[in-house]
DNA sequence: CGTTTGGTTGATGTATGTCAATATTAGTGG
DNA sequence: CCACTAATATTGACATACATCAACCAAACG
């Protein structure tokens, strides 16, 4: 977990840095292995936890009662997820294994009152939901605003970013593992799996980036930050910056 | 702020009421008039407060640097809104007032502090952050799954209830005032001004709703929750599993 | 090896966008 | 209260991005 300063309130680093300490501190069972394809949480069930993704790529999902299916957010290593346990009873949307991974977990009710008791805590936790916020509503506009190109665009660049972010801190990876099937990526992007096929090939023909075997390799980034520009967020003052470090 | 004890935890009611009194508390200046069209955070700027909606509509809107406009959340009265800002120095959204409106603000370090102190104040702060979360799961699902005329249900439900619930905690509402214009009504459903006016007129004219004159007159409940049921969140009702099993 | 799952491609349909003109309503100042 | 103007709403003709349907192919896999 670590944070641009441009964006992020730099006075927090510390707290969120605790607050990250203290949620691992929590964890009382051994991490979890989950299989790929494996439901965590179950759409409309009762749930009582809170996670924290230490390996592998998980996704919220919604099923529609007619069977369609729009994927809400893809979580990476390092991400808490089902923070909204503490204040929920069901979880509308369940909660799958795109890959192979490992999880560790908290029941909710230590987790709040310890939310209750330590600032820091409460600040990661918030903090995590804030940030997935901001997600929601980069993709709010690109479903709302977005092509399909833009939109595959952007996706593929907010994955490389968020991947990078954890291991280097650095701009983003030209190359990557992606769990997600064409299906799947449909689902994301609110496209039919034929139609995201067609945009790939025509990015992997004009040499931008291919999407082959459970891997991205971005070839033209320049290029693909062009299409996927108008979506970016923070339109701010140069350019589409990298997001900088944080975090001790 | 009321919430529906279905879905959320009931043993939170008493710290979330006590949070929002401690809300109340903080702020210092009077509220705040603001005239329909007003901006009250342009997007990208420095921002350091956080506020309550007292009475009007408000809404966050991203503008992209091509001109293409996307609405990503509509607040109504009782609404807590940017609690971001005491979690990012900048706020990558406008958010513009809809109609004449009135709020109270308090400085977000004030606010931070009572955050750290008062475990209620956090949870209430949390909650706030959490449906809003909520409300973006189902703006998703509705951008990228949703039909323009299940969409265009959806939000008129959505209105009339959210609407009801401060006044009444009732089912919904039947008539109410929605300062919207169509060209709005567009960028916050994705859909070109004029499509949104087919749409209304089919809706007119099949005896569902109408929407005239900043009023929207539900005609046909039924109907128009038929028309917007797929996009519901939570089949609460015990099955609704569906999803693929598959744990090991 | 056959079966499955995911990927690729073509032919065709349709929901929604675009462009453009006209009507209506809502302000505004005289 | 009227005349003028600017917003907003309405409608039509036409264009297109994306969906649908339906094959076929290529890895992955037991």
């Amino acid at each position: 977990m670590s944070h641009d300063h441009r964006l992020h309130r730099p006075e927090l680093t510390g707290a969120l840095a605790r607050g990250d300490a203290a949620f691992d501190a929590l964890v009382s069972e051994p991490p979890r292995r989950v299989p790929a394809g494996a439901t965590l949480i179950p759409q409309g069930s009762r749930h009582d936890y809170v996670y924290k993704l230490l390996s592998g790529w998980v996704a919220r999902v919604r099923q529609l009662p007619d069977g369609r299916t729009q994927y809400l957010m893809v979580f990476l290593p390092g991400d808490i997820f089902a923070v909204k346990s503490m204040f929920v009873v069901q979880q509308p949307d369940a909660v799958v294994a795109l890959s192979d991974v490992v999880v560790s977990r908290i029941d909710q009710q230590r987790l709040k009152a310890a939310f209750d008791a330590d600032p820091a805590l409460a600040t990661r936790c918030t903090w995590q939901i804030t940030e997935e916020e901001r997600r929601l509503h980069n993709w709010v506009v690109s479903l709302g605003q977005g092509s399909a190109e833009e939109r595959i665009a952007y996706v593929l660049i907010e994955f490389s970013r968020r991947l990078a972010h954890r291991d280097a801190g650095g701009e983003g990876v030209q190359q990557y593992g992606m769990p997600l099937t064409q299906d799947q990526l449909g689902s994301v992007l609110g496209l039919t799996p034929v139609h995201v096929n067609r945009v790939l090939r025509r990015l992997r023909e004009d040499e931008i980036v291919s999407v082959r075997n459970r891997t991205v390799s971005i070839h033209d980034l320049p290029a693909l930050e062009r299409l996927a520009h108008p979506l970016q967020d923070a339109p701010m003052p140069g350019e589409a910056g990298a997001l900088t470090e944080g975090v001790a």
